[in-house]
DNA sequence: TGTACATCAGTGAACGCGCGTTCACTGATGTAC
DNA sequence: TGTACATCAGTGAACGCGCGTTCACTGATGTAC
């Protein structure tokens, strides 16, 4: 083969990478494929003998980065004093950094909307990565059984995601400043074990 | 003339009501002017003596629509007993019939993620129009100054269209059913006066 | 009162552009013999 | 070992389509005289 071993994969990756970045940043119907080849120095014709079409690259490249960014919450989470994982997980998640990069942060936020106007196939994925996703959550999660705790899960990264994306649309700085601020707080009394 | 007087007007009250609808369920790049306009029994050639372009009137359909879901949330929670207002604003924004009427719904859950990519002139209209939304929403709210209240209006409202995108997004009914109830208790519980 | 002209909402053909997808081709390497 | 052929990731022209926008035109009514 013209390629060496393990050549494709390598590309087939990056095309996802590059693609969940974009996908967040600009939704899926502000990417364009030859524009994301172009990037990674390839051309357009190419991108099918990895991908049945941009369908499956939107579902592969935003199962892929709702991966990622549990990895990274988590991360932070255990990185923080026992006791104060949920705190650093909602101070993480609602500051100004993520704010300011919906390209590397969290894809509910920058997708979900979208995905409800997706195909059922998308979105029967989307329930699978939804479930994992707040199942790996739980047990940050005040309350009772570990299915309540999963549904707490999700529905606080649900309301911190509309937070950040109301946030992302302000145009003022200080209004979108107020509205991470007071999110946090928010967050952070409505689950503290009182 | 040959059209009565208010006759432009009218048409184009119908235009921004007609895209205020498709917006909500499509998002803005999956209406076309077209599509739109022949709804209307008129043809695409026209709509340019009414707009400047599909901007303006997405700017403008977006204004017209938060008002309109304002007003009918207000209604909403002034039906409610003295003291349950907003247990009825929570209740009536977090209800199935909600999560299943997009287009008639509510346009911050619809329409904010992309308002984040929008251009900056947009955007500044955007934060007029939610500084209106929650100071009518702020004396429904628990807590401090007037100024808080409308914070903490923001974040109610930001997160409970987090919760419903989520829902909508979800393949499976029942898995719709659990956020939407879920959510519902915990932002009820979040701003019981306890 | 009648006639000529102006107005302007709406029409529909046409333009230009972006973009998803297809396809014949390339050329380096692997395999068969 | 050498030669002919197969493989297949990647190339880039081309196709088809949708869509935003423009523009010359229509025709009913208002206005000027």
């Amino acid at each position: 083969m013209r390629y060496p071993a393990g050549h494709k994969d390598r590309v087939r990756e990056q095309i996802v990478r590059a693609a969940s970045r974009r996908f967040r940043r600009r939704g899926g119907e502000g990417v364009a494929i030859a524009d994301l080849m172009r990037d990674l120095k390839l051309t357009h014709g190419g991108f099918y003998r990895h991908f049945r079409g941009k369908e499956e690259l939107f579902t592969e490249a935003f199962l892929a980065s709702v991966d990622q960014a549990r990895q990274r919450m988590i991360t932070a989470a255990d990185a923080a004093p026992p006791g104060r994982q949920l705190e650093a997980i909602i101070t993480t998640y609602l500051s100004a950094g993520h704010c300011a990069k919906p390209d590397e942060g969290c894809p509910l936020a920058a997708l979900t909307t979208e995905i409800a106007r997706h195909p059922k196939g998308t979105r029967a994925a989307f329930d699978r990565i939804l479930h994992t996703h707040a199942a790996a959550f739980a047990r940050y999660m005040p309350g009772g059984t570990s299915a309540e705790r999963e549904r707490l899960a999700m529905v606080l990264f649900a309301g911190m995601a509309g937070a950040l994306n109301l946030a992302r649309a302000a145009a003022d700085d200080e209004l979108r400043r107020a509205i991470l601020e007071q999110a946090r707080s928010f967050y952070l009394d409505a689950l503290s074990p009182a």
